[in-house]
DNA sequence: ACCTGAACACCGTTCAAGT
DNA sequence: ACCTGAACACCGTTCAAGT
């Protein structure tokens, strides 16, 4: 009877592992820890699983099994592909460490792939077809990520460095007058930001 | 004269860690390779300049010296926009090193600050002002610096993993026809994508 | 089959000591 | 003022050895 036990400590590590990535993120996933945390030797992790690497995998397809599936809301094709995009958003937000996981694995693909199926299918439903469509996803499945990666960057800046609001504060240009100038050096309120940036861009995608 | 030799040895690391960070990365830095490369001991790093994210700090003010200033060409506001947003991608595909090291240190606003307020001249002079020209303005810088994120996410994937087109060649979803799934499976050109987004975002947000 | 211990080759950092 | 050497507390990984 090798395989129960075999699965009842390699589970354990794993499990150990996922919450050391919750609790510190990827870095704060350590060979030694995770062994120190099962109790057991750090080698006997390599015989269970193998290396660090493929713990994290291990790790990531045990957090893809729990992920909540987004589905689209609206009646119209507009609200449906918006409401995708603020879906995606939200499920990255409350699921940060599997996506660093994901990016860090080179396994975004994988995690992104459902909502761009859905996009693909609400664009369809637009009214686009081949090529348009495809760009039409791209381009949205572009913006919202992007959008997540910058809005992440700047949750992890660290204490003391200058905000993009500090450095207009500052700033004294020509051709720039004083009513854009005050709003810029104002805290960016992302939320909104995302909204109308994906508004913006269904505009004109959905003429 | 004390301070001509420090200033000499200092410099000398620095530009040894830059040499490091510019070939491998910042993963690449390391206080004991940087001091051999200078044929001193490790810890005279901490003497000179500080610890590892001092040494960051300083190798990143070297790069920040350096970089390219970016201009906008074109005579309506609506293409130098656009040349803007392409100017901002090449630099930061040209000076990646430089970019990484800036989000790792939290220190990313300081370098898109320059683009920033290039592009705030444009949009007010398109007509805008205060609160509409500050949300095109940040709606502009949010989608070139995610497009930009998420390319260089997707450059740096592991061989072997998913890529999106892969994926979408296994799919047979109803709701999506034939010529679409295909186009799916089919390489991103994420030069044209990046032109193709931002054009659609500049319709709607210049009317 | 399952696990340990010792070892190797790395890290960043501190601090007393030398000149 | 400038630098070294020893030391500490960490890493991931390999491999022979034990049961």
């Amino acid at each position: 009877m090798p395989s129960v036990d075999e699965r009842a400590t390699q589970q354990r590590l794993i499990d150990a592992a996922r919450a050391l990535v919750e609790a510190d993120g990827v870095e704060g996933l350590s060979m030694r820890k995770v062994a120190a945390d099962v109790g057991v030797a750090p080698t006997a992790i390599y015989w269970h699983i193998g290396g660090r690497e493929a713990l994290m995998h291990a790790v990531l397809d045990a957090m893809i099994a729990d992920l909540p599936s987004l589905a689209a809301r609206g009646s119209t094709p507009r609200t449906r592909i918006a409401s995708l995009a603020a879906a995606m958003r939200s499920q990255v937000l409350a699921t940060g460490p599997a996506h660093q996981l994901a990016a860090e694995l080179g396994r975004g693909a994988e995690l992104s792939f459902p909502a761009q199926v859905a996009l693909a299918r609400e664009v369809a439903a637009a009214g686009l077809s081949g090529h348009a469509a495809a760009d039409a996803v791209r381009s949205v499945l572009f913006v919202v990520g992007g959008f997540i990666m910058i809005e992440d960057n700047y949750r992890h800046r660290q204490p003391g460095s200058r905000t993009t609001q500090e450095l207009w504060q500052a700033v004294g240009e020509p051709g720039i007058d004083d009513d854009l100038r005050t709003t810029m050096a104002t805290p960016t309120d992302t939320n909104a930001l995302f909204t109308f940036t994906v508004e913006r861009l269904l505009d004109s995608l959905l003429d």
